[in-house]
This record gives C-alpha cells, sequence and structure tokens, in this order.
DNA sequence: CCCTGATTCGC
DNA sequence: GCGAATCAGG
C-alpha cells in the first residue's frame, strides 16, 4: 500500500482525534503497521498533537456506579446522510455488562483483531465479515498454541470422536 | 507484559 | 519517502 491522498487524510484525521499510532495503523487497515504510521506523522510534521497524553491506556471498567442516569438525555437527532460519517471506535470499553450469556467454560473475553495479544485464544466467534466479529481472547498457554485449553480441546480432536459431531455451533 | 511515541538508517 | 528495528519510557 501507499500513501494516497485519503489515506493521508485518514491518517491526519484519526491522529488528530487523539488516536494512538496502533490505533490508527488499526484503522488504516491490515499491513499498516504503527511504525509506519509513526514515520509518516513525523515526515508530515504533525508529530506533538494538541494532547499526547504519555500513556492514556484505556482505563478497565471500574464503576460499581449503580447509578442510572434518570431519562438518558436525547441526543441531538441526526440529520443528513450520516451513513458514511466518521464514527470512530470507542477508545474506552464499554462497561462489560457481563450478561448471562456465555457462561460456558472459557470465561471468554471476546476481543477484536485489535485487542488480540499472543497470548491470547484465537478461537474465531462469529461472522468473520460482520464488524461484530471477535476473537475468543481467553488466556491461552504460554506459548502453547493458538487457543484457550477450551478451544483447544474442540480444535484437536482424535479423527474417531470428531466423526458427526454437531458441527451447528461454530461461534462457541 | 502490555503499551506509548521518537529516532535511526538501509532500502 | 518509507518503515523495521531500535530506543526510551509509562
Amino acid at each position: 500500500m501507499s500513501w494516497t491522498e485519503e489515506r493521508v487524510e485518514l491518517l491526519r484525521r484519526l491522529w488528530n482525534e487523539g488516536l494512538s499510532a496502533s490505533q490508527v495503523a488499526a484503522e488504516l487497515g491490515p499491513g499498516v503497521t504503527r511504525n509506519a504510521v509513526i514515520g509518516k506523522i513525523h515526515r508530515l510534521g504533525l508529530a506533538e498533537r494538541a494532547k499526547a497524553p504519555a500513556s492514556p491506556r484505556p482505563r478497565a471498567a471500574k464503576p460499581p456506579r449503580v447509578q442510572q442516569p434518570a431519562a438518558r438525555t436525547q441526543s441531538a437527532p441526526v440529520m443528513g446522510n450520516v451513513a458514511l460519517a466518521y464514527s470512530p471506535r470507542p477508545v474506552v470499553a464499554i462497561a462489560p455488562q457481563v450478561e448471562e450469556e456465555d457462561v460456558v467454560v472459557p470465561l471468554t473475553a471476546r476481543v477484536t483483531l485489535m485487542e488480540l495479544r499472543e497470548s491470547m485464544c484465537r478461537w474465531p466467534m462469529g461472522d468473520p465479515t460482520a464488524s461484530e466479529f471477535r476473537f475468543c481472547g481467553a488466556k491461552s498457554p504460554i506459548g502453547a498454541g493458538p487457543y484457550c485449553s477450551h478451544h483447544a480441546g474442540i480444535a484437536y480432536q482424535p479423527a474417531q470422536d470428531r466423526r458427526r459431531r454437531d458441527h451447528a455451533r461454530i461461534a462457541r
């Protein structure tokens, strides 16, 4: 890939939005590294941003906050074609309202590609083409394999045992 | 270990 | 110009 005008503009916008280099790189698509972004940022001379907090790590949701805004203030009605409007992914994870959904073995984290670490289970969950696509994300043994113990158990089964097993639940 | 941006330097 | 490798730091 190359730094086309569009991509540079996107780079500028995202960078000025305050996204980190790695986040910008992720938005620009696979194949773009944070180094590439940082390099370009410097070449463009857009280094120091308005605010460059040293390490704005997303804070893990802490709030036992049980207070509900009595009536959520209506957000202003959006007008016009909003389909193409840029809407940055929330930098801070939404408070994990741990629904009782997947109470199955691995207390999965459900991570995005960006959030995926080497130590996390890469078991795909859901439609890879959908934006909601996530990986299991549960902790997987050090350098053991790509999956957590639960999914490893599913992935690596003796051929016989696997015959005609329930293939329905791909996302599990 | 996770991450951040900055710099260098061969290509 | 580009960006991987590296550095320095939280």
